[in-house]
DNA sequence: CGATAATTTGATCCAGTTCAAGCGACGTGG
DNA sequence: CCACGTCGCTTGAACTGGATCAAATTATCG
Protein backbone atom coordinates (compact mmCIF):
# COMPACT_ATOMS: atom_id res chain seq x y z
CA UNK A 1 0.00 0.00 0.00
CA UNK A 2 1.06 3.45 -0.98
CA UNK A 3 0.50 6.50 -2.23
CA UNK A 4 -0.02 8.61 0.98
CA UNK A 5 -2.97 10.77 1.11
CA UNK A 6 -3.50 11.67 4.65
CA UNK A 7 -1.90 15.07 6.18
CA UNK A 8 0.02 14.04 9.13
CA UNK A 9 2.99 14.90 11.69
CA UNK A 10 5.94 15.03 9.54
CA UNK A 11 8.85 12.82 10.35
CA UNK A 12 11.98 14.61 11.44
CA UNK A 13 14.91 12.92 9.25
CA UNK A 14 17.27 12.62 12.49
CA UNK A 15 15.25 12.42 15.41
CA UNK A 16 12.59 9.55 16.60
CA UNK A 17 9.41 10.62 17.51
CA UNK A 18 5.94 8.79 17.83
CA UNK A 19 3.53 8.42 15.24
CA UNK A 20 -0.05 9.94 15.84
CA UNK A 21 -1.46 6.49 17.16
CA UNK A 22 -4.61 8.87 17.80
CA UNK A 23 -5.54 9.48 14.17
CA UNK A 24 -5.59 6.43 12.36
CA UNK A 25 -7.45 3.88 13.29
CA UNK A 26 -5.59 0.98 11.54
CA UNK A 27 -2.48 1.68 13.87
CA UNK A 28 -4.50 0.43 17.01
CA UNK A 29 -3.81 -2.99 15.47
CA UNK A 30 -0.08 -2.45 15.15
CA UNK A 31 0.11 -1.22 18.62
CA UNK A 32 2.00 -3.90 20.25
CA UNK A 33 3.91 -5.51 17.46
CA UNK A 34 7.60 -5.61 17.48
CA UNK A 35 9.67 -2.52 16.25
CA UNK A 36 12.01 -2.74 13.59
CA UNK A 37 14.21 0.00 12.77
CA UNK A 38 16.07 0.81 9.22
CA UNK A 39 18.81 2.97 8.95
CA UNK A 40 18.14 5.39 5.47
CA UNK A 41 19.29 3.48 2.61
CA UNK A 42 18.77 0.01 3.43
CA UNK A 43 15.89 -2.28 2.17
CA UNK A 44 12.80 -3.47 3.60
CA UNK A 45 12.05 -5.81 1.75
CA UNK A 46 12.06 -6.78 -2.01
CA UNK A 47 9.94 -6.53 -5.24
CA UNK A 48 9.23 -10.63 -5.38
CA UNK A 49 10.28 -11.32 -1.77
CA UNK A 50 7.19 -14.04 -0.85
CA UNK A 51 4.56 -11.33 0.85
CA UNK A 52 4.60 -12.51 4.05
CA UNK A 53 4.58 -9.47 6.56
CA UNK A 54 2.98 -5.91 6.90
CA UNK A 55 4.40 -2.39 7.80
CA UNK A 56 2.95 0.56 9.37
CA UNK A 57 5.56 3.16 9.31
CA UNK A 58 5.93 4.42 13.04
CA UNK A 59 8.39 7.43 11.63
CA UNK A 60 10.65 8.18 9.24
CA UNK A 61 9.97 7.74 5.35
CA UNK A 62 9.81 4.68 2.95
CA UNK A 63 10.08 4.49 -1.12
CA UNK A 64 8.68 1.95 -2.78
CA UNK A 65 10.29 1.38 -6.15
CA UNK A 66 9.45 -0.54 -8.91
CA UNK A 67 12.11 -1.67 -11.82
CA UNK A 68 11.10 -1.61 -15.46
CA UNK A 69 13.27 -4.37 -17.44
CA UNK A 70 15.00 -1.84 -18.85
CA UNK A 71 16.46 -0.87 -15.59
CA UNK A 72 14.15 2.61 -15.63
CA UNK A 73 13.14 3.20 -12.34
CA UNK A 74 9.81 4.48 -11.05
CA UNK A 75 9.10 5.40 -7.25
CA UNK A 76 5.54 4.48 -6.86
CA UNK A 77 5.11 6.30 -3.26
CA UNK A 78 6.74 7.67 -0.43
CA UNK A 79 5.12 6.27 2.91
CA UNK A 80 4.74 8.07 6.00
CA UNK A 81 3.88 7.76 9.49
CA UNK A 82 0.59 6.35 9.31
CA UNK A 83 0.70 4.80 6.13
CA UNK A 84 0.61 0.72 5.51
CA UNK A 85 3.25 -0.97 3.76
CA UNK A 86 3.17 -4.61 1.86
CA UNK A 87 -0.61 -4.61 2.09
CA UNK A 88 -1.63 -6.33 -1.07
CA UNK A 89 -3.35 -10.16 -2.03
CA UNK A 90 -0.54 -11.14 -4.19
CA UNK A 91 2.01 -13.64 -2.98
CA UNK A 92 4.84 -11.44 -3.75
CA UNK A 93 5.29 -8.26 -2.75
CA UNK A 94 5.07 -5.98 -6.23
CA UNK A 95 7.40 -3.02 -5.00
CA UNK A 96 10.91 -2.88 -3.38
CA UNK A 97 10.95 -0.72 -0.27
CA UNK A 98 13.43 1.07 1.02
CA UNK A 99 14.33 3.45 3.49
CA UNK A 100 14.60 7.13 2.80
CA UNK A 101 15.70 8.21 6.52
CA UNK A 102 16.25 6.27 9.76
CA UNK A 103 13.26 4.66 10.12
CA UNK A 104 10.68 2.77 12.62
CA UNK A 105 8.27 0.24 11.24
CA UNK A 106 5.85 -2.52 13.28
CA UNK A 107 6.31 -5.17 11.55
CA UNK A 108 2.93 -7.52 11.55
CA UNK A 109 2.64 -11.15 10.35
CA UNK A 110 0.64 -10.64 7.20
CA UNK A 111 -1.37 -13.60 8.21
CA UNK A 112 -2.71 -12.04 11.55
CA UNK A 113 -3.31 -8.72 9.66
CA UNK A 114 -5.79 -10.88 7.46
CA UNK A 115 -7.26 -12.71 10.82
CA UNK A 116 -7.43 -9.47 12.20
CA UNK A 117 -9.00 -7.87 9.76
CA UNK A 118 -11.66 -10.20 8.95
CA UNK A 119 -12.13 -10.25 12.75
CA UNK A 120 -13.01 -6.84 12.95
CA UNK A 121 -15.49 -5.15 11.26
CA UNK A 122 -14.24 -1.58 12.50
CA UNK A 123 -10.78 -2.43 10.91
CA UNK A 124 -11.82 -3.78 7.85
CA UNK A 125 -13.80 -0.25 7.24
CA UNK A 126 -10.78 1.79 7.82
CA UNK A 127 -8.68 -0.68 5.64
CA UNK A 128 -11.34 -0.92 2.67
CA UNK A 129 -11.93 3.02 2.73
CA UNK A 130 -7.74 3.29 2.78
CA UNK A 131 -7.41 1.30 -0.23
CA UNK A 132 -10.04 3.46 -1.89
CA UNK A 133 -8.28 6.50 -1.29
CA UNK A 134 -5.39 5.24 -2.40
CA UNK A 135 -7.22 3.66 -5.24
CA UNK A 136 -8.33 7.14 -6.11
CA UNK A 137 -4.72 8.64 -5.44
CA UNK A 138 -2.59 6.49 -7.71
CA UNK A 139 -5.16 7.90 -10.02
CA UNK A 140 -4.16 11.10 -9.80
CA UNK A 141 -0.81 10.15 -9.61
CA UNK A 142 -1.76 8.81 -13.30
CA UNK A 143 -3.39 12.12 -14.52
CA UNK A 144 -0.28 14.31 -13.01
CA UNK A 145 2.15 12.00 -14.36
CA UNK A 146 0.47 11.91 -17.66
CA UNK A 147 -0.84 15.40 -18.89
CA UNK A 148 0.70 17.66 -16.44
CA UNK A 149 4.07 19.93 -17.21
CA UNK A 150 7.76 20.00 -15.26
CA UNK A 151 6.14 22.99 -13.27
CA UNK A 152 2.88 21.62 -12.41
CA UNK A 153 4.14 18.17 -11.76
CA UNK A 154 6.84 19.78 -8.79
CA UNK A 155 4.41 22.14 -7.56
CA UNK A 156 1.33 19.73 -6.81
CA UNK A 157 4.23 17.70 -5.45
CA UNK A 158 5.56 20.42 -3.39
CA UNK A 159 2.33 20.82 -1.76
CA UNK A 160 1.53 17.17 -1.46
CA UNK A 161 4.68 16.89 0.97
CA UNK A 162 3.91 20.55 2.56
CA UNK A 163 3.03 19.70 6.41
CA UNK A 164 4.42 21.98 8.96
CA UNK A 165 3.43 25.54 8.72
CA UNK A 166 5.60 28.53 10.22
CA UNK A 167 3.75 32.14 10.13
CA UNK A 168 2.62 32.56 6.63
CA UNK A 169 5.01 29.74 5.39
CA UNK A 170 5.08 26.66 4.69
CA UNK A 171 8.03 23.71 5.28
CA UNK A 172 8.41 20.93 3.30
CA UNK A 173 10.65 18.05 3.78
CA UNK A 174 12.25 16.59 0.95
CA UNK A 175 14.15 13.74 2.97
CA UNK A 176 14.08 12.10 -0.79
CA UNK A 177 17.21 12.71 -3.45
CA UNK A 178 16.60 15.01 -6.60
CA UNK A 179 16.99 11.24 -8.37
CA UNK A 180 14.20 10.02 -5.84
CA UNK A 181 11.83 13.21 -6.99
CA UNK A 182 12.88 12.84 -10.70
CA UNK A 183 11.82 8.89 -10.49
CA UNK A 184 8.35 10.13 -8.77
CA UNK A 185 7.35 12.47 -11.36
CA UNK A 186 8.41 10.72 -14.41
CA UNK A 187 10.85 13.61 -15.29
CA UNK A 188 14.85 13.92 -14.90
CA UNK A 189 17.49 14.74 -12.39
CA UNK A 190 17.95 18.03 -14.18
CA UNK A 191 14.73 19.21 -15.24
CA UNK A 192 13.86 18.74 -11.16
CA UNK A 193 16.86 20.49 -10.56
CA UNK A 194 15.65 23.46 -12.91
CA UNK A 195 12.68 24.11 -12.17
CA UNK A 196 13.07 24.33 -8.20
CA UNK A 197 15.78 26.81 -9.15
CA UNK A 198 12.79 28.40 -10.80
CA UNK A 199 10.63 28.49 -8.03
CA UNK A 200 13.24 29.92 -6.19
CA UNK A 201 14.19 32.55 -8.62
CA UNK A 202 10.64 33.47 -8.79
CA UNK A 203 10.15 33.79 -5.12
CA UNK A 204 7.97 31.54 -4.75
CA UNK A 205 10.18 29.00 -2.39
CA UNK A 206 13.32 29.24 -0.65
CA UNK A 207 15.96 26.67 -0.51
CA UNK A 208 17.23 26.65 3.15
CA UNK A 209 18.88 23.35 3.00
CA UNK A 210 18.44 21.15 -0.49
CA UNK A 211 16.44 18.96 1.57
CA UNK A 212 14.13 21.51 3.48
CA UNK A 213 12.65 24.11 1.31
CA UNK A 214 9.74 27.26 2.78
CA UNK A 215 6.59 27.64 -0.02
CA UNK A 216 6.84 31.63 0.32
CA UNK A 217 3.49 31.88 -2.20
CA UNK A 218 1.34 29.45 -1.15
CA UNK A 219 -1.34 30.90 -3.65
CA UNK A 220 1.41 30.97 -6.94
CA UNK A 221 2.25 27.76 -6.00
CA UNK A 222 -1.31 26.29 -5.78
CA UNK A 223 -2.32 28.02 -8.98
CA UNK A 224 1.22 26.81 -11.05
CA UNK A 225 -0.09 22.86 -9.48
CA UNK A 226 -3.49 24.15 -10.76
CA UNK A 227 -6.79 22.08 -11.99
CA UNK A 228 -5.72 19.45 -9.38
CA UNK A 229 -9.08 18.82 -8.38
CA UNK A 230 -9.84 22.64 -9.22
CA UNK A 231 -13.88 21.63 -8.61
CA UNK A 232 -14.79 25.62 -8.56
CA UNK A 233 -13.99 25.55 -12.05
CA UNK A 234 -14.81 21.78 -13.00
CA UNK A 235 -18.63 21.84 -11.56
CA UNK A 236 -19.70 24.60 -13.96
CA UNK A 237 -18.21 22.96 -16.97
CA UNK A 238 -19.47 20.09 -15.97
CA UNK A 239 -22.71 21.34 -15.50
CA UNK A 240 -22.77 23.16 -19.15
CA UNK A 241 -21.53 19.59 -20.94
CA UNK A 242 -24.51 17.95 -18.87
CA UNK A 243 -27.00 20.33 -20.06
CA UNK A 244 -25.72 20.21 -23.86
CA UNK A 245 -25.98 16.50 -23.89
CA UNK A 246 -28.88 16.00 -22.07
CA UNK A 247 -31.13 15.60 -24.23
CA UNK A 248 -28.88 13.18 -26.15
CA UNK A 249 -28.88 11.49 -23.72
CA UNK A 250 -30.71 8.12 -23.85
CA UNK A 251 -31.93 5.69 -21.04
CA UNK A 252 -33.08 2.60 -22.51
CA UNK A 253 -33.58 0.27 -19.47
CA UNK B 1 -13.32 0.99 -9.90
CA UNK B 2 -11.88 0.84 -12.85
CA UNK B 3 -8.71 -0.13 -14.70
CA UNK B 4 -9.55 -3.64 -15.99
CA UNK B 5 -7.50 -6.25 -15.08
CA UNK B 6 -9.48 -9.49 -16.02
CA UNK B 7 -9.58 -10.54 -19.21
CA UNK B 8 -13.50 -11.71 -20.03
CA UNK B 9 -15.00 -12.00 -23.35
CA UNK B 10 -15.16 -9.90 -25.61
CA UNK B 11 -17.94 -7.33 -25.97
CA UNK B 12 -19.55 -7.13 -29.41
CA UNK B 13 -19.99 -4.04 -30.45
CA UNK B 14 -23.54 -4.66 -31.79
CA UNK B 15 -24.66 -7.66 -30.69
CA UNK B 16 -25.92 -7.99 -26.43
CA UNK B 17 -24.65 -11.34 -25.03
CA UNK B 18 -24.34 -12.43 -21.61
CA UNK B 19 -21.53 -11.52 -19.37
CA UNK B 20 -19.48 -14.62 -18.03
CA UNK B 21 -20.79 -14.79 -14.53
CA UNK B 22 -19.01 -18.02 -13.72
CA UNK B 23 -15.79 -16.41 -13.72
CA UNK B 24 -16.80 -13.56 -11.32
CA UNK B 25 -17.72 -14.43 -7.91
CA UNK B 26 -19.27 -10.86 -7.16
CA UNK B 27 -21.64 -10.87 -9.90
CA UNK B 28 -23.32 -12.84 -8.21
CA UNK B 29 -24.59 -10.00 -6.20
CA UNK B 30 -26.40 -8.48 -9.32
CA UNK B 31 -28.03 -11.13 -10.84
CA UNK B 32 -31.52 -10.45 -9.83
CA UNK B 33 -30.62 -6.78 -10.31
CA UNK B 34 -32.44 -4.51 -12.61
CA UNK B 35 -30.88 -4.13 -16.21
CA UNK B 36 -29.92 -0.71 -17.73
CA UNK B 37 -29.34 -0.07 -21.45
CA UNK B 38 -27.50 2.76 -22.57
CA UNK B 39 -26.89 4.03 -25.95
CA UNK B 40 -23.24 4.26 -27.05
CA UNK B 41 -21.72 7.41 -26.54
CA UNK B 42 -24.50 8.41 -23.36
CA UNK B 43 -23.65 8.76 -19.70
CA UNK B 44 -23.97 6.34 -17.15
CA UNK B 45 -23.36 9.26 -14.37
CA UNK B 46 -21.52 11.94 -13.40
CA UNK B 47 -18.30 13.33 -12.04
CA UNK B 48 -19.64 15.07 -8.80
CA UNK B 49 -23.21 13.16 -8.60
CA UNK B 50 -24.05 12.11 -5.78
CA UNK B 51 -22.23 8.24 -5.48
CA UNK B 52 -25.47 6.46 -4.76
CA UNK B 53 -25.00 3.37 -7.07
CA UNK B 54 -23.13 0.66 -8.21
CA UNK B 55 -22.96 -1.12 -11.47
CA UNK B 56 -21.86 -4.34 -13.06
CA UNK B 57 -21.05 -4.07 -16.52
CA UNK B 58 -23.06 -7.06 -18.38
CA UNK B 59 -21.99 -6.54 -21.82
CA UNK B 60 -20.55 -3.66 -24.11
CA UNK B 61 -17.63 -1.43 -22.80
CA UNK B 62 -18.20 2.23 -20.78
CA UNK B 63 -15.17 4.76 -20.20
CA UNK B 64 -14.27 6.49 -16.96
CA UNK B 65 -13.11 9.90 -17.43
CA UNK B 66 -11.61 12.70 -15.43
CA UNK B 67 -11.79 16.43 -16.18
CA UNK B 68 -8.95 18.91 -15.68
CA UNK B 69 -9.87 22.72 -14.92
CA UNK B 70 -8.27 23.17 -18.57
CA UNK B 71 -10.22 21.07 -20.64
CA UNK B 72 -8.18 17.98 -20.48
CA UNK B 73 -9.29 15.01 -20.58
CA UNK B 74 -8.10 11.94 -18.71
CA UNK B 75 -9.63 8.46 -19.53
CA UNK B 76 -8.71 6.63 -16.37
CA UNK B 77 -10.08 3.08 -17.23
CA UNK B 78 -12.15 1.28 -20.14
CA UNK B 79 -14.46 -1.60 -18.11
CA UNK B 80 -15.70 -4.22 -19.81
CA UNK B 81 -18.16 -7.09 -18.42
CA UNK B 82 -17.24 -8.32 -15.28
CA UNK B 83 -15.64 -5.00 -13.99
CA UNK B 84 -17.37 -2.94 -11.26
CA UNK B 85 -18.16 0.60 -11.86
CA UNK B 86 -18.36 3.10 -9.07
CA UNK B 87 -17.51 1.88 -6.16
CA UNK B 88 -15.94 3.84 -3.69
CA UNK B 89 -16.08 5.24 -0.31
CA UNK B 90 -16.72 8.91 -1.27
CA UNK B 91 -19.95 10.86 -1.16
CA UNK B 92 -19.18 11.73 -4.85
CA UNK B 93 -18.63 10.06 -7.98
CA UNK B 94 -14.62 10.77 -8.87
CA UNK B 95 -15.09 10.39 -12.27
CA UNK B 96 -17.92 10.50 -15.18
CA UNK B 97 -18.81 7.10 -17.10
CA UNK B 98 -20.10 7.15 -20.45
CA UNK B 99 -20.97 4.08 -23.25
CA UNK B 100 -18.26 3.51 -25.40
CA UNK B 101 -20.88 0.65 -27.05
CA UNK B 102 -24.33 0.12 -26.47
CA UNK B 103 -23.70 -1.03 -22.90
CA UNK B 104 -25.83 -3.23 -20.53
CA UNK B 105 -25.06 -2.52 -16.78
CA UNK B 106 -26.86 -4.06 -14.01
CA UNK B 107 -27.36 -1.43 -11.03
CA UNK B 108 -27.19 -2.35 -7.45
CA UNK B 109 -28.34 0.55 -4.69
CA UNK B 110 -24.56 1.46 -3.29
CA UNK B 111 -26.39 1.16 0.74
CA UNK B 112 -27.47 -2.60 -0.53
CA UNK B 113 -24.52 -3.30 -1.79
CA UNK B 114 -22.48 -2.29 1.24
CA UNK B 115 -24.62 -4.47 3.39
CA UNK B 116 -24.34 -7.29 1.03
CA UNK B 117 -20.60 -6.88 1.17
CA UNK B 118 -20.39 -6.85 4.99
CA UNK B 119 -22.74 -9.46 5.40
CA UNK B 120 -20.78 -11.83 3.11
CA UNK B 121 -17.21 -12.79 4.01
CA UNK B 122 -16.90 -14.38 0.53
CA UNK B 123 -17.96 -11.29 -1.61
CA UNK B 124 -16.11 -9.19 0.73
CA UNK B 125 -12.31 -11.24 0.16
CA UNK B 126 -13.37 -11.06 -3.57
CA UNK B 127 -14.23 -7.35 -3.48
CA UNK B 128 -10.72 -6.75 -1.88
CA UNK B 129 -8.67 -9.13 -3.96
CA UNK B 130 -10.45 -6.73 -6.79
CA UNK B 131 -9.28 -3.92 -5.30
CA UNK B 132 -5.97 -4.66 -4.36
CA UNK B 133 -5.30 -5.69 -8.06
CA UNK B 134 -6.68 -2.47 -9.70
CA UNK B 135 -4.75 -0.57 -7.27
CA UNK B 136 -1.92 -2.73 -8.96
CA UNK B 137 -3.22 -1.85 -12.33
CA UNK B 138 -3.48 2.06 -11.75
CA UNK B 139 0.50 1.82 -10.53
CA UNK B 140 1.31 -0.04 -13.60
CA UNK B 141 -0.74 2.41 -15.56
CA UNK B 142 1.29 5.25 -13.84
CA UNK B 143 4.57 3.49 -14.49
CA UNK B 144 3.49 3.08 -18.26
CA UNK B 145 2.49 7.32 -18.67
CA UNK B 146 5.78 8.16 -16.79
CA UNK B 147 8.05 6.36 -18.64
CA UNK B 148 7.25 5.02 -21.65
CA UNK B 149 7.46 6.05 -25.11
CA UNK B 150 4.62 6.19 -27.24
CA UNK B 151 5.35 2.56 -29.26
CA UNK B 152 5.57 1.29 -25.74
CA UNK B 153 2.17 2.27 -24.50
CA UNK B 154 0.44 1.62 -27.75
CA UNK B 155 1.98 -1.77 -27.82
CA UNK B 156 0.97 -2.43 -24.46
CA UNK B 157 -2.41 -1.24 -24.70
CA UNK B 158 -3.00 -3.42 -27.84
CA UNK B 159 -1.97 -6.58 -25.80
CA UNK B 160 -4.43 -6.01 -23.09
CA UNK B 161 -7.25 -5.20 -25.19
CA UNK B 162 -6.83 -8.67 -27.17
CA UNK B 163 -8.86 -10.84 -26.10
CA UNK B 164 -10.16 -13.40 -28.71
CA UNK B 165 -7.60 -15.70 -30.54
CA UNK B 166 -8.35 -16.63 -34.01
CA UNK B 167 -5.38 -19.19 -35.21
CA UNK B 168 -2.25 -17.51 -35.20
CA UNK B 169 -3.61 -13.99 -34.79
CA UNK B 170 -5.18 -11.85 -31.75
CA UNK B 171 -8.06 -10.11 -32.74
CA UNK B 172 -8.34 -6.96 -30.83
CA UNK B 173 -11.66 -4.74 -30.97
CA UNK B 174 -10.92 -1.10 -30.25
CA UNK B 175 -14.83 0.36 -29.86
CA UNK B 176 -13.25 3.40 -28.39
CA UNK B 177 -12.28 6.19 -30.98
CA UNK B 178 -8.45 7.25 -31.28
CA UNK B 179 -9.05 10.08 -28.74
CA UNK B 180 -10.57 8.00 -26.24
CA UNK B 181 -6.94 6.18 -26.89
CA UNK B 182 -4.72 8.89 -26.36
CA UNK B 183 -6.73 10.29 -23.35
CA UNK B 184 -5.73 7.27 -21.98
CA UNK B 185 -2.02 6.75 -22.97
CA UNK B 186 -1.48 9.93 -22.78
CA UNK B 187 -0.98 11.30 -25.90
CA UNK B 188 -2.52 12.87 -28.99
CA UNK B 189 -4.62 11.75 -31.40
CA UNK B 190 -2.84 12.36 -34.26
CA UNK B 191 0.42 10.05 -32.42
CA UNK B 192 -2.02 7.64 -32.20
CA UNK B 193 -2.60 7.36 -35.85
CA UNK B 194 1.04 7.86 -36.53
CA UNK B 195 2.01 4.92 -34.31
CA UNK B 196 -0.67 2.86 -35.49
CA UNK B 197 0.05 3.07 -38.84
CA UNK B 198 3.50 2.46 -38.61
CA UNK B 199 3.43 -0.58 -36.74
CA UNK B 200 0.64 -2.00 -39.22
CA UNK B 201 3.55 -0.93 -41.97
CA UNK B 202 6.24 -2.86 -40.36
CA UNK B 203 3.76 -6.04 -40.54
CA UNK B 204 3.18 -6.15 -36.85
CA UNK B 205 -0.93 -5.69 -37.06
CA UNK B 206 -3.22 -5.07 -39.73
CA UNK B 207 -6.15 -3.12 -39.77
CA UNK B 208 -9.38 -4.18 -41.06
CA UNK B 209 -11.67 -1.97 -39.90
CA UNK B 210 -10.37 1.35 -37.88
CA UNK B 211 -11.78 -0.48 -35.05
CA UNK B 212 -10.78 -4.05 -35.30
CA UNK B 213 -7.24 -4.53 -35.81
CA UNK B 214 -5.21 -7.79 -35.74
CA UNK B 215 -1.91 -8.81 -34.55
CA UNK B 216 -0.15 -10.52 -36.73
CA UNK B 217 3.36 -10.78 -34.41
CA UNK B 218 2.81 -11.25 -31.08
CA UNK B 219 5.92 -11.77 -30.46
CA UNK B 220 7.12 -8.29 -31.89
CA UNK B 221 4.43 -6.65 -30.19
CA UNK B 222 5.73 -7.76 -27.15
CA UNK B 223 8.99 -7.27 -27.30
CA UNK B 224 8.09 -3.37 -28.24
CA UNK B 225 6.23 -3.29 -24.86
CA UNK B 226 8.43 -5.04 -23.17
CA UNK B 227 9.29 -5.01 -19.64
CA UNK B 228 6.21 -4.18 -18.39
CA UNK B 229 6.68 -7.28 -15.20
CA UNK B 230 9.64 -8.73 -17.65
CA UNK B 231 10.51 -10.86 -14.47
CA UNK B 232 12.43 -13.37 -16.54
CA UNK B 233 14.74 -9.71 -16.56
CA UNK B 234 13.79 -8.89 -13.02
CA UNK B 235 14.54 -11.01 -11.25
CA UNK B 236 18.54 -12.34 -12.02
CA UNK B 237 18.84 -7.79 -11.66
CA UNK B 238 17.12 -7.77 -8.38
CA UNK B 239 19.64 -10.91 -6.84
CA UNK B 240 22.56 -8.55 -8.03
CA UNK B 241 21.44 -5.91 -6.52
CA UNK B 242 20.36 -7.81 -3.51
CA UNK B 243 23.86 -9.03 -3.07
CA UNK B 244 25.82 -5.58 -3.65
CA UNK B 245 23.76 -4.13 -1.13
CA UNK B 246 23.31 -6.89 1.82
CA UNK B 247 26.39 -6.11 3.42
CA UNK B 248 25.45 -2.69 3.89
CA UNK B 249 22.11 -3.61 5.21
CA UNK B 250 21.57 -2.38 8.52
CA UNK B 251 18.46 -4.63 10.44
CA UNK B 252 18.47 -2.65 13.99
CA UNK B 253 15.21 -3.74 15.15
C1' DC C 1 -25.49 11.96 -52.31
C1' DG C 2 -23.90 15.68 -49.47
C1' DA C 3 -22.67 17.00 -44.74
C1' DT C 4 -20.24 16.14 -40.72
C1' DA C 5 -17.25 13.86 -37.84
C1' DA C 6 -13.22 10.78 -37.36
C1' DT C 7 -8.83 9.66 -38.84
C1' DT C 8 -4.58 9.99 -41.32
C1' DT C 9 -0.75 12.52 -43.08
C1' DG C 10 2.51 16.38 -43.47
C1' DA C 11 5.38 20.24 -41.67
C1' DT C 12 7.05 22.77 -37.95
C1' DC C 13 8.04 23.61 -33.10
C1' DC C 14 9.27 23.20 -28.33
C1' DA C 15 9.49 21.17 -23.52
C1' DG C 16 12.11 18.25 -21.60
C1' DT C 17 15.86 14.89 -22.35
C1' DT C 18 20.56 13.97 -23.04
C1' DC C 19 25.24 14.84 -22.80
C1' DA C 20 28.72 17.35 -20.51
C1' DA C 21 30.85 20.17 -17.30
C1' DG C 22 31.13 22.76 -12.89
C1' DC C 23 30.19 23.22 -7.87
C1' DG C 24 29.85 22.55 -2.90
C1' DA C 25 29.64 19.49 1.08
C1' DC C 26 31.43 15.76 3.23
C1' DG C 27 34.56 12.15 4.60
C1' DT C 28 39.16 10.08 4.49
C1' DG C 29 43.87 9.54 4.82
C1' DG C 30 48.33 11.55 4.94
C1' DC D 1 44.68 20.67 9.02
C1' DC D 2 44.50 20.38 4.32
C1' DA D 3 44.66 17.89 -0.35
C1' DC D 4 41.65 14.83 -2.65
C1' DG D 5 38.06 11.89 -4.16
C1' DT D 6 33.19 11.07 -4.11
C1' DC D 7 28.53 12.11 -4.32
C1' DG D 8 24.54 14.76 -4.94
C1' DC D 9 23.17 18.66 -7.15
C1' DT D 10 23.18 22.56 -10.39
C1' DT D 11 23.99 24.68 -14.77
C1' DG D 12 24.87 24.93 -19.78
C1' DA D 13 24.21 23.60 -24.66
C1' DA D 14 22.54 20.65 -28.21
C1' DC D 15 19.11 17.32 -29.58
C1' DT D 16 14.71 14.96 -30.21
C1' DG D 17 10.17 12.65 -29.47
C1' DG D 18 6.03 13.95 -29.42
C1' DA D 19 3.00 18.09 -29.57
C1' DT D 20 0.98 21.48 -32.35
C1' DC D 21 -0.81 23.46 -36.38
C1' DA D 22 -2.73 22.57 -40.85
C1' DA D 23 -4.68 19.94 -44.57
C1' DA D 24 -6.15 15.97 -47.04
C1' DT D 25 -8.72 11.64 -46.78
C1' DT D 26 -12.07 8.55 -45.30
C1' DA D 27 -15.96 6.86 -42.73
C1' DT D 28 -20.75 7.57 -41.16
C1' DC D 29 -25.38 8.90 -41.37
C1' DG D 30 -29.36 11.31 -42.44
Amino acid sequence: MNMPRRLVQPTNQTSIEDAPFSTTGLSSLFRHQPLERFAAGTIVFWEGDKATKVFEVVCGMVRAIRLLSDGRRIIVGFLRPGDLVGVSFKDQYVYTVEAVTKVELRRFSRHLFELEIARQPAMRELLFSKLCDEMTAAQDQAVLLSRRSADEKLASFLLRMATRRIGQHMVVDLPMTRQDIADYLGMTIETVSRTTTKFAGSGILAMTDRHIITILSMDELRSIAEGEECNHWIAPCLAKMRQQTSDARQLIG
